[in-house]
DNA sequence: GATCCTGTTGCAACTGGTCGCAATCGCCAT
DNA sequence: ATGGCGATTGCGACCAGTTGCAACAGGATC
């Protein structure tokens, strides 16, 4: 269930340049770690891959990019389940929206896009008067093989 | 907007019986307060509410308590957005799932119980064959009085 | 009630995430 | 190109959550 990608790589360099963000060598290479991750990458996986494109970058300044990259709406925080510890996932925030499966026995993570899952959100928003600004629906069970 | 409240207070402890899980002093301590607590208790306001029943609660048995009560189904783990940090929050969980909405400039949260989100679940179960055992619909936004 | 066995606990060490601070570095104006 | 200012960084200290371990306490059995 391939998501479709429609943001060009090189686009979050782009979106901090437009907003005026100061670009330093540390983002530099954070960002390039975001944007060419498959998937779901955790904060030490993310300063790993970062201090190979530049040695010096360190642990808290992984932390305050993500927080402003979250701030920005430009990526999305996950728990996943909390299947492998404690800590959080992040990913680009394409522009449509998807749910997380994540399977408690094998561990297997799955994505899905909904119509429903919009008109839900619209409803939310509508009978709540609510502006919505991020969501996130994460389900945690077992996959078609795993509930065999 | 008031959620229906059909489980009977003491039912953590009888959930434990039940199961054949060992009843201690700090779990006693615990549940008690996880069972009359109003909402959305962090762990760090659950020990000191725990502390005040059995003074002997230290906060790793917190933390156990709190992933035995997860692995049997007993309480929902919460983000709220991350709106006041990092950690965690706690509740019952009652029969009927609920959305939690957090207001980005208020901080309040809201909840709201859906049939679409019923609908959502099973479309997820039926179009990708996943047997949910858990879900959690956060969004983060602003509420009503906030958006003018 | 005493005994036994196993699950649970407190503690202390550790890990991962945060924060205040002084040094540094982008970036804009000159 | 240079200078200056404020934003950003690395660092170290800190705090919250986890884990291994030896002591302890449920509760089942007699
Ligand atoms: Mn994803
Ligand atoms: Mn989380
Ligand atoms: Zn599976
Ligand atoms: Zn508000």
């Amino acid at each position: 269930m391939p998501l479709p990608k429609t943001e060009m790589p090189g686009r979050l360099q782009a979106h901090f340049r437009e907003r005026g963000i100061r670009m330093t060598q540390q983002r530099r290479a954070i960002l390039q770690v975001m944007e060419t991750a498959s998937k779901h990458l955790d904060a030490a996986q993310l300063l790993r891959k970062a201090q190979k494109l530049d040695a010096s970058v360190d642990r808290s300044t992984v932390y305050r990019t993500l927080q402003l990259l979250k701030r920005h709406g430009l990526i999305d925080e996950l728990d996943l389940m909390h299947i492998h510890g404690e800590g959080h996932y992040y990913e680009r925030k394409l522009n449509r929206d998807h749910i997380h499966m994540a399977c408690l026995r094998c561990g297997k993570i799955m994505e899905f896009v909904s119509d429903i899952f919009e008109n839900l959100k619209g409803q939310v928003a509508k009978d709540c008067r609510f502006r919505i600004v991020v969501s996130r629906l994460e389900i945690g069970g077992y996959c078609a093989a795993c509930s065999k």
